[in-house]
DNA sequence: GGTCATGTAGACCGATTGGTCTACTTTTAG
DNA sequence: CTAAAAGTAGACCAATCGGTCTACATGACC
């Protein structure tokens, strides 16, 4: 944790890192003082409850989040790659000290009532990461971006809830390779799909 | 809830669901009783702690969720079949009201700490899983029952996170579709693999 | 050097927590 | 009928919670 941060960053980033690892509820204002070294009194004239302090910890996660994305994109320079590297530094990812699950996933178990606005600024995320991996299939031509975009998504997910519980980083290659029969499979039918639909689309333009 | 029910069960069956719903440092020993309709002494002649009663909600749970595996037998006979009526199950658990994401999962991500005995009792439940999916797997003669058993539990995993997050029923139904890919990726594969083979077999048996 | 914002340490508040215990009531069994 | 067992309601306890506020220290700027 740098010095130089500056003193709510330093709030936010210490919360955060204590609700990761211990839940929120579990989480006292006192030990996110300790850890922040940082006065009661500061850190109530940053953020006027716990609760706000909640949602901006969640929406510094957000943003360091977006910066997966970045970095899927230095790691790879074809989408088809780039799509599977998402699954490598997923494995990092769970490999690292820092890894307790997904601070989202984390967040809507404990605060499920719907209209929650913690529940709510997790599912924004998970639309983020949908529609990134929806670009990176738009951009390989995939046939059908949206449906397999989901399929994605939701190894993703499979993967991070299976490492957290069981502690297996395994589970992201397990992931990749459900990708990899994916795109195999579904760039195969969409093949056959052009082979059988070229004479019509053929006639069609020459009638 | 049946009237009929002992004393005990029905704190326990009070307190998982509150724990379920709620979370489990969010749920206070005074909402459970108030729900089983117990005194605080009764309680805590059953149970020696809000611990212990974690513990045997867990477990209560964990029974639960063994009935799963009895229904998805009688919703198919064919072991394929019954791979996928697993994913018809859960969906009309998605469906159901009393669907708040997976109490083992929600338990991780309160109970971080290796070694917590609720983390141990979620990773079991998993292991059970698991085990249910592997041994249908070998029922139909997979090539690879244990890889393609973590394959599909990620799946079954993933959809449940993707359901409680996004409030999307419909992820059971990608699951299940991602499952019929595997499945006859792989078994296509082995039939690939049989066919390559069988020259050298037959020449090993007349040899 | 003095001023003023910004910080710290931590006492303090009411509410709530998990847990114990007393006093009383109901149920059950011989 | 009676007496023990098992129940109830809720007072009570120390500890902790989120949050406020006082008293004091520090550092930057003019």
């Amino acid at each position: 944790m740098p010095k130089t941060l500056k003193k709510s960053e330093k709030i936010v980033r210490a919360a955060m890192e204590l609700f990761y690892k211990n839940g929120f509820h579990a989480t006292g204002i006192e030990s996110i003082l300790k850890k922040a070294q940082v006065s009661k009194k500061t850190l109530y004239s940053y953020f006027e409850s716990k609760d706000a302090l909640i949602l901006e910890a969640l929406k510094y996660r957000s943003d360091q989040f977006n910066g997966f994305w970045d970095r899927v994109r230095e790691r790879a320079s074809e989408p088809r790659d780039r799509l599977l590297a998402i699954f490598d530094l997923q494995k990092e990812w769970f490999e690292s000290d820092m890894f307790y699950g997904c601070l989202f996933i984390n967040a809507v178990g404990e605060y499920s009532r719907k209209g929650n606005p913690f529940k709510k600024v997790s599912q924004t995320v998970k639309v983020d990461t949908y529609e990134n991996i929806k670009g990176l299939l738009e951009e390989m031509s995939h046939p059908d971006p949206s449906f397999a975009a989901e399929k994605i998504t939701l190894l993703f997910e499979g993967a991070i809830v299976t490492a957290q519980v069981s502690s297996k980083s395994r589970s992201a290659n397990i992931a990749k390779e459900i990708v990899k029969t994916i795109l195999d499979s579904d760039m195969k039918a969409e093949k056959h799909k052009e082979i059988e639909m070229e004479p019509g689309l053929v006639n069609e333009v020459l009638s």
